[in-house]
DNA sequence: AAATGCGACAACCGCATTATC
DNA sequence: CGATAATGCGGTTGTCGCATT
């Protein structure tokens, strides 16, 4: 017995929304909100729709302050530097960026800011079947594509330089961080507000990263670090056979059905060193490029809304009193922070 | 001009989490 | 407190249009 569908899938319309649908949603939903039930809310307005796809085109397309394509290059920087820290939590990066959706967010990453750091197009689609069977395997491949990002993201974004390339400004190049886990091991908080896409960015500088920051999350897989030898050990990425994301090391590791269990991968040993290296050389360097990671230490902000608190020493109070990550359990591991 | 390849993006699917009964 | 429903999220797929062969 599997799961009840959400909708009779016989009876719905899927594929791309007409104009009348839309407007029709946006009239109902303007007026008398979702009524906070979107599996009703169909038939009340008499869409042959299910309820997540009304959720779904209201949330990426019918909203009021959706912005689409145009990203700009701070957004790119914002989008890559909490890539790296927390992987792909789209709807948490989204947070950041007032007016992006997870979707777009999503979309964008995979089809333009990839590219880019990899300085290469990515196999399409069709390629890909013939992929699993030629390329690197396991530890070696991640540690090739691992090289290789470093390289690239450094020189996309003009983090740094070598002589080789001719890009260069004549500063050292940042550490490309090892592989390991970055979190810990349980997911971020999924707390979200609904409409978190507008919710957030106070300050550009002060990165709320659903309740975790750049500098917690550097701080916390410092301190968890160890609690991830075994990742260093694991290539998630061939153990599945179908994450695609060449060349992204950590980032290969980050689907959630890889990371079930496990935070989002970024670098290996010394996080807590090679991580703010990482961040913050970048952040001096781009300083004068116009900036690539957030320039100072960000607060922290409960999911919920509720009080910024200051630094990390904060973060396990929040965590232990306040956000419950579900099954997970407070005691699965050592968050140490503020030890 | 037709076929094919590819990029971009909208939308769907299924799982995890949260809320409610 | 367990079962069920609803919601949120991330990965994947489908489709369209443009570029290339």
């Amino acid at each position: 017995m599997g799961r009840a569908p959400c909708c009779d899938k016989a009876s719905v319309k899927k594929g791309p929304w007409s104009p009348e649908e839309d407007a029709k949603l946006k009239a109902y939903i303007e007026e008398n909100g979702t009524g906070g039930n979107w599996i009703a809310l169909p038939q009340k307005i008499g869409l042959k729709r299910c309820g997540k796809s009304c959720r779904l085109r209201w949330l990426n397309y019918l909203r009021p302050n959706i912005k689409h394509g145009d990203f700009t290059e701070e957004e790119e920087h914002i989008i890559c530097s909490l890539y790296i820290s927390i992987g792909s939590r789209w709807s948490i990066i989204a947070a950041q960026l007032p007016g992006r959706t997870d979707n777009d967010i999503k979309n964008y990453w995979n089809t333009k800011l990839k590219k880019k750091l990899l300085g290469k197009r990515a196999p399409s689609r069709r390629a890909r079947a013939n992929q699993d069977h030629c390329g690197l395997a396991g530890g070696r491949r991640r540690s090739h594509l691992h090289m290789r990002l470093q390289g690239l993201y450094n020189s996309a974004f003009g983090c740094t330089t070598t002589s080789s390339n001719g890009g260069g400004v004549g500063v050292a190049p940042p550490q490309w961080p090892k592989l390991e886990a970055l979190l810990p091991s349980r997911p971020l908080p999924a707390v979200q507000p609904t409409d978190a896409v507008v919710a957030t960015v106070q300050h550009p500088h002060h990165l709320v990263v659903g309740g975790h920051t750049l500098a917690t999350a550097a701080a916390a897989a410092a301190t968890t670090s160890e609690a991830f030898q075994a990742a260093e050990h694991l290539d998630p990425a061939a153990a599945t056979g179908s994450n695609y994301m060449p060349g992204v090391a950590g980032v290969e590791m980050t689907s959630s059905s890889s990371m079930a269990g496990g935070g989002g991968f970024v670098a290996g040993y010394g996080l807590h060193d090679e991580l703010y290296d990482f961040l913050f050389k970048c952040e001096s360097i781009g300083g004068a490029q116009g900036g690539i990671i957030p320039s100072s230490l960000p607060e922290l902000q409960c999911p919920d809304g509720s009080a910024i608190i200051g630094a990390d020493e904060k973060f396990s109070t929040w965590t232990s009193s306040s956000c419950d990550y579900g099954s997970g359990g407070a005691g699965d591991y050592v968050l140490g922070y503020d030890q």
